[in-house]
DNA sequence: CACGGTGATGAGACTTGGTCCCATCACCGT
DNA sequence: ACGGTGATGGGACCAAGTCTCATCACCGTG
């Protein structure tokens, strides 16, 4: 019995992704991922609140974001305290050592709506922690609403620039790059 | 038994509003939405998929909006195009008797995260199809992108503002005012 | 009017996600 | 050696969702 040895929710996560790139998401059950990870059906619960969130728990991204935007210099305009965030996020979680796992993580959602649909809430998890620091700031709220959507914009672009090709530019560089692509689209709409 | 009377989807549609008011979407069962639809549990199923989409199904917004951009003028910027979409829904779908459902509706799901979750799901599928249309108009990927999501974000504002005040504006007329307003907020950020 | 085809419904078995309660086990300090 | 604490295993239980088959209403045809 593989009982007491640590990092369960890791080592869960883990089974949980090899499963699903081997089988799909949805042929493999929960008892299977448990298994696998020499545990059983209650303490994956314990640890997940559903069986989605496995490939989810991983840090709490919006934390990172408002201290990163909480942190920017303080007469920076709302989207170069944006940029602050998105380098903060390439230092501290899209780390070079977590790419691999990151791109795997993103090809198992891409191809599962019940998994698209929980990362969408994330999302807005997301720009709602960038927007509420950004008013923290001071930033008007039309103006807090406007610089995160054009910075979650930004992430993504990033992200999947970052997940989808090895070597290459680090996370934060890309995030730049998309901010400045993206400020000077605005101006063509 | 309420056998082959019309319309089953909709009354299914209004049984479960009503019964998610009346004790909350995670205590009602698919089985009690059915029985007040006066119907049973299969037929719930053979018209929705799961029992969040029975708030849902309601026409399908995404055709809607890449219409309304399709149909724009020759000349139309890309966020003009968006204005027209943004008219066309609010003369299609958020039309004034259609109101207070969209508000009951609204409330129910800012309760749930299980229904803002596939909220979120249909957001994404709205800002893809927007994004496809102004590409199909020729607009460059990026440009496209950013006028979406600041249309995305229009329809938001509107959105709530509509469905949350009695009288007032239509949602053609609150979307273009939010659209005017976030361009000038762009210059701020 | 009888008949058969079609399509929507009802009924119920079945799998799985998710919750809950309780017994069990390992670790740790005294 | 002993007891407390916290994580785990086990299993009952409910609801979501799938599947299959029988049933019923409607509609056209002879």
């Amino acid at each position: 019995m593989a009982r007491w040895q640590p990092h369960a929710p890791e080592r869960l996560a883990v089974a949980a992704l090899e499963l699903f790139e081997e089988r799909g998401y949805e042929n493999t059950t929960v008892i299977e991922i448990a298994e696998r990870a020499g545990l059983t059906k209650s303490t994956f619960f314990r640890h997940f609140q559903d069986k989605r969130e496995v490939l989810f728990g991983r840090g709490s991204m919006t934390d990172l974001l408002a201290k990163g935007i909480a942190g920017a210099p303080a007469g920076a305009a709302p989207l170069e305290a944006v940029a602050c965030a998105l380098d903060l996020v390439g230092q501290e979680a899209f780390t070079p050592e977590r790419r691999e796992f990151a791109a795997r993580r993103r090809t198992v959602i891409a191809g599962h709506p019940e998994l698209q649909e929980r990362e969408a809430l994330k999302g807005l998890a997301l720009v709602a922690s960038m927007t509420d620091a950004l008013r923290r700031r001071g930033v008007p709220g039309l103006t807090a609403c406007v610089a995160t959507e054009l910075g979650a914009l930004a992430m993504k672009i990033a992200y999947e620039g970052w997940s989808g090709t090895t070597g290459g530019a680090d996370f934060g560089t890309r995030a730049r790059q998309a901010l400045g692509d993206i400020r000077a689209a605005t101006a063509l709409c």
